[in-house]
DNA sequence: TGCTAAAACTTACGCCGCTAGTTTAAGCGA
DNA sequence: TCGCTTAAACTAGCGGCGTAAGTTTTAGCA
């Protein structure tokens, strides 16, 4: 076949094929021999359109980003929306896990995500937080999302039980992983509370650095 | 050559080669036939001491976790114990920025990140915190110390000069790829304090679960 | 009409993790 | 001490990977 008087692929074809992939086998089904048989193409057809497969896996983690809903910044105050935010960027994680790898090593440099920094970042600034805080604020909440998001204990952590002697304490230890979305659902919502109850703290007393 | 007289290979050795080759030239160099190379031994013979190279980088992942100092949990008041914990935690972690990802996805099984689990779940408990809360507040300690570590601002951020008119507040974040290690280490002092300070405030008050 | 660029193709290179089967030495029980 | 089992190296090879190179045909435009 020689090129099409339709054009078989485009970007946005290949991101949703390649999104529905991972979503559904994980980041290693992902692969460009793979995406293309999905496609009814072949492998190298792909850079026609990306010029690596590095390049896709960004515009697949770009394309979650873009589902966090925004907002809550132009409705709320800043601590309801950053909770609002927190909430959405989690639920969004949780739908897409196998791409949580993805988005935790590092913020993106796409549409989506310089949107979304964009947003928490002037809305900080904007309720009077200096802007180095801002960032922080905003890396400590990408931090939360993601961690938790990464399912620290969704793997479970059933250990020997002739290891209970070892690890005393880890036999009372909630880690059974029957329980492990309840863990990092829960340390989710402890720490969101932790961390704006003490930024509102601060904020109400006139510290905001 | 058949079986040697001595044996040249041991998991000891196989573990220190691969954690510095994983240190010098990262997680992607480490590959069973380059891991043999370094070793002075062909592919395979590795499989003769380790069933996959999963089980290789685990143990490479468990040796990191070995360094963390434990030792404030047997010494001082929870709060301090957590917050010297952190900072060594976090310490390691950036000795070991390679080792990262795979220490961020998910809590090790193997014997240093049990005990690590172990001496902080266990102070906790001995504090009066219920198992639930002591779980989820070593999850969230462990969101901040892997997400800082895992250098989500490290890669720099400078954003297209042309792109200052749609992202106008990211033009003043101090995001520049000069900054990267000051706002993770920012943000983890900063949230270490947070939370810190708002677990204090809860146990003050009586306030444990 | 003719040229250039786009978009598919085929082929191939050098990696990868890992399996299978072989060889020799070590260690040990009879 | 002999002989068996097991350990620890080897070689060969499978199927897959990302991607580079070059080919062919079509689309779109001057």
């Amino acid at each position: 076949m020689a090129r099409p008087r339709q054009p078989l692929l485009t970007r946005e074809r290949i991101v949703d094929a390649a999104s529905s992939l991972v979503d559904k086998e994980g980041l290693d089904a992902l692969s460009m021999r793979r995406l293309a048989t999905e496609l009814g193409v072949q492998g190298p057809s792909l850079y026609n359109h990306f010029a690596t497969k590095a390049d896709i896996v960004d515009a697949v983690a770009d394309a979650v980003i873009e589902r966090v809903d925004l907002s809550a910044f132009g409705t709320c105050d800043w601590p309801e929306a950053l909770r609002r935010w927190a909430r959405s960027y989690r639920q969004v994680l949780t739908e897409h896990p196998n791409v949580v790898p993805v988005l935790a090593s590092g913020p993106g440099r796409r549409p989506a995500a310089l949107a979304m920094a964009e947003a928490v970042f002037g809305a900080l600034v904007d309720a009077g937080w200096p802007p180095a805080r801002a960032t922080h604020i905003g890396a400590l909440m990408r931090y939360l999302v993601t961690g938790s998001a990464l399912g620290s204990f969704a793997l479970g952590f059933d250990i020997d039980p002739a290891l209970y002697d070892q690890y005393p304490h880890l036999h009372r230890a909630p880690l059974l992983a029957a329980h492990h979305e309840a863990v990092d659902e829960g340390a989710f919502q402890f720490g969101l509370d932790l961390l704006i109850n003490g930024l509102v703290a601060r904020h109400e007393m006139g510290i905001r650095r």
